[in-house]
DNA sequence: TACAAGATTGTCT
DNA sequence: GACAATCTTGTAG
């Protein structure tokens, strides 16, 4: 196994980016702003290879964009996407593996009420990436925060049976396309 | 300096 | 099913 303590989460998490994929499902992301906490069991997510992946923001290299790609592992990256929506990344790898699992969806367990308020209706609450980020109120400001005592923390979970993950190609994105890096536990994603 | 593209979502037809 | 909203970054001239 390659897996490794997480700086600050003071859990084991694989530097391969695809296995660290598979261990997220089934964990929680919890968040706690203004007194008010929410939590989402992740069920869906989406693997990043950095340099060696054309679809990742950090194929072509540091910038202040995403610059927190390339901190240590258990870093949340949290990008603008089409300059409307918040994706929320965990970021496995380090500096010269800048590795990085994007929650696409997840499972509201915790706050259910605040996350209809943030979302403006009470259904498909946390299912997408940008959904996910709103529901838990999670924005550009915690961008290079750390999962393990920041704002947003990430709780292990007791891993799923590997028959409940389906991998399936990821979404939205125009390289790379046909890698099946997108996994989804059970069979909610399809 | 200007322009095109993007890891999406919600609304309208 | 199709398209608009919206803004930051990267690239070209």
């Amino acid at each position: 196994m390659t897996d490794r303590v997480v700086n600050d989460l003071g859990i084991r998490l694989s530097t391969d980016v695809l296995t660290a994929a598979k261990q997220v499902l089934g964990w929680r992301l919890h968040t706690e702003f203004d007194g008010r906490p929410t939590e989402v069991i992740v069920n869906e997510v989406e693997a990043y290879a950095g340099l060696d992946d054309p679809a990742s923001h950090a194929y072509r290299g540091e910038t202040p964009r995403n610059g927190s790609l390339f901190g240590a592992a258990g870093t949340l990256y949290v990008y603008r996407s089409y300059g409307i929506h918040w994706c929320m990344n965990i970021v496995v790898g380090d500096e010269s593996a800048p590795n990085a699992v994007l929650f696409r969806g997840g499972l509201p367990v915790v706050g259910g009420e605040v996350m209809v308020k943030r979302r403006g209706r009470d259904e498909h609450l946390a299912d997408g990436p940008g959904k996910l980020a709103q529901a838990l109120g999670v924005t550009g400001d915690e961008d290079g925060t750390s999962l393990g005592h920041g704002p947003v923390r990430l709780i292990p979970a007791p891993r799923p049976e590997s028959s409940q993950i389906v991998a399936t190609p990821r979404i939205g994105i125009s390289k790379a396309v046909e890698w099946p890096w997108r996994f989804v536990l059970g069979s909610s994603g399809e």
